[in-house]
DNA sequence: AGCGGGCTTGAATCTAAGC
DNA sequence: AGCTTAGATTCAAGCCCGC
């Protein structure tokens, strides 16, 4: 499905968000990500948390109908989120304890299927002045697919390079945006409470999203997302009804530059590329019938056929089908599990596949920008 | 207000918490610790690359209908716990994404007021074996007053003495319970999923609690919060419908020594607080609140207690402090000075150092990223 | 919708073997 | 005997995807 001639890409649109979102083709966003507003304040204007204030605040709250007119603006904005969706789309939303219990809760009543819980853990953190209670150094993010049917987006390879190749938890270390990324006013005050780190979005869209997908921000503010999002080749569509901060983005965005067109894609994952059959390899000669493969401790063995299967005794099938069945194991992957020998060592079959695959795509040269 | 005839203090009660509590008068119960079933709706088997299985958490007492059965639940037994805390009561309640929203939003529903959300980080939290998410390596516990009014009980300074004398945060580093303090059946086998780490309710009670305090747990399991309630001088009311639970929390309670009566008192709030880290070993269990220490020589001798300062008399203060006071120096490194004793022999405090640096080794930090 | 290819694991504790 | 090291085991888990 195509929605790029409907969709206001690389736009920043200006006005509520709910009514903006109303305007797009169902299915056709990608991913979302939303730092959405945690207060309403008595006038029913939505302010963003600025820590310094935050005490002053609480006490003035007025729980049960404050909680309600919440509610109401929550599930309004996340049904439009889900609508705009893909199947097989994810949501990124951001909060604090103030908000994001309530967010959690409705976004499980809409259908969502909440894949992970991300902390953010800030480096430096503003500290609690008055010693009552612990230092408040975190904000929490939650990732869901559309459905519990969507087969999501993951790279995992691409976050587990970025952790020293340790697989990436669920709790991030990052700091504050603060210095020259802060966007300030002609006064040198921050122009945006609650601007959050490209870092974060960088992880976030590296994690969850391919080059060219689309990107909605319902809650764009000063444009991170936006940014972030066509740094790395994604599209975006960011909605702000704040015109200062709509008008910041917007240059913002216009001074960035995309990455080379090579660099962004990111390590791809064993299950991202082609798929080759054992049987291709007999095929092609890069292991004859009538190889004798065996296990890594060479406890059993089992004989190449022509076809591409392999033969063990009474045994008979796939690669994996006759590992699987020698192990009593529910399933092998053989690729890794056979071996055969070569200059007097055993190599694992992979080794063939992984020349196989170099012989049928050599790696991509660098291409030319385009406009 | 003394309730304590009408209650029943250090004891386990046998039944559904919901009933239970109803037994219980109003306003008796100084803090509540509970951490209730996850609703964690498993949808098949999970294996480890090497095939073998994945011991989830598949007991009955996790399964609910739907989203709407949990909230039911959640709101009786947390309406109940409002009802039994005293004006100025806190609560804790922990638990993972699956049901930590709902508890939040429930929890303010019904006029709590959330004080902190607390990130418990765990060192060797199990790996994400299917590579489709982020390890998921954290719990949340929520921390709230019984109402915005409460004037709760915060020991900021036994906090900070815990915390290397800085401001304790919002997210807690520590390792699961495994080892000595699992506790196991005649097979070996875990005698509960989840039985949470000693270290985390040691930190809880030392945070919001104080001596003689009364401290209810509706989900009480095999008593970890009953255990180091009575270590460290609180009284507890645990509640549990599962006899085999029940059994061994009573077991459990009764082999607990409470730490000696002076070392229960928490670090004064005093300007020069102590320089140390030698609170979190007290915390882990490395070292008991209540063991002697003495010199080399064993001509001087101090008492820990649970925050990590030590008692010698009319001497109190950081490891280090009293150090340097018995002996009249201007200065003295505690770790080397003082000692305890381990089969027979003085063992140097520096010994129980290096061995908490090796097991609370954090997770690499972030990286630059590429680009 | 079912079948089967084939992709996927970190930290800590404990035990047994080796030196 | 005492120390080191390799291997086994375990931990609140809503853990695959395409033909």
């Amino acid at each position: 499905m195509d929605h790029s001639r409907d969709l206001p890409l690389d736009q920043v649109l200006l006005g509520d968000c709910v009514e903006m979102m109303q305007m797009l083709p169902s299915g056709s966003i990608d991913c979302v990500f939303a730092d959405p507003p945690y207060n309403l304040q008595l006038r029913g204007e939505l302010r963003r948390p600025d820590d310094s204030l935050v005490d002053g605040v609480d006490d003035e709250w007025d729980k049960f109908g404050d909680f309600d007119a919440y509610d109401r603006f929550t599930r309004a904005w996340l049904g439009e989120a889900r609508r705009l969706l893909a199947k097989d789309g994810t949501i990124w939303v951001i909060g604090s304890y103030h908000n994001i219990f309530r967010i959690g809760a409705i976004l499980q009543d809409l259908g969502f299927w909440i894949l992970n819980d991300v902390i953010w853990r800030k480096s430096n953190p503003m500290p609690n002045f008055r010693g009552r209670r612990f230092t408040n150094a975190h904000e929490t993010m939650i990732w869901a697919a559309r459905s519990p049917q969507s087969r999501y987006r993951f790279n995992y390879q691409a976050m587990k390079s970025l952790n020293d190749d340790i697989q990436m938890r669920s709790d991030w270390l990052l700091p504050l945006c603060t210095g020259g990324e802060r966007l300030r006013n002609d006064h040198g005050l921050k122009l945006h409470p609650t601007q959050k780190p490209e870092a974060l979005l960088h992880r976030v869209l590296l994690a969850s999203t391919l080059p060219d997908d689309v990107i909605l921000d319902p809650f764009l503010g000063t444009g991170t997302t936006a940014a972030v999002a066509r740094r790395l080749r994604r599209f975006f569509i960011g909605i702000e009804r704040h015109p200062a901060y709509a008008e910041a983005a917007i240059g913002r965005v216009r001074r960035e530059r995309p990455v080379p067109l090579e660099s962004v894609a990111t390590s791809p994952g064993r299950r991202d590329a082609p798929r080759i059959a054992f049987g291709s390899l007999v095929e092609r000669g890069l292991i004859a019938a009538g190889t004798v493969l065996t296990d890594r401790n060479r406890r059993v063995q089992a004989v190449v056929t022509p076809d591409g299967s392999l033969n063990a005794g009474a045994l008979r099938g796939s690669i994996h089908q006759v590992g699987a069945g020698l192990t009593n194991a529910p399933s092998c992957n053989g690729w890794t599990f056979w071996h055969f020998e070569r200059d007097g060592a055993l190599v694992a079959l992979d080794v063939l596949r992984a020349a196989a695959l170099a012989e049928l795509s050599p790696p991509p040269g660098p291409r030319p920008l385009p406009g």
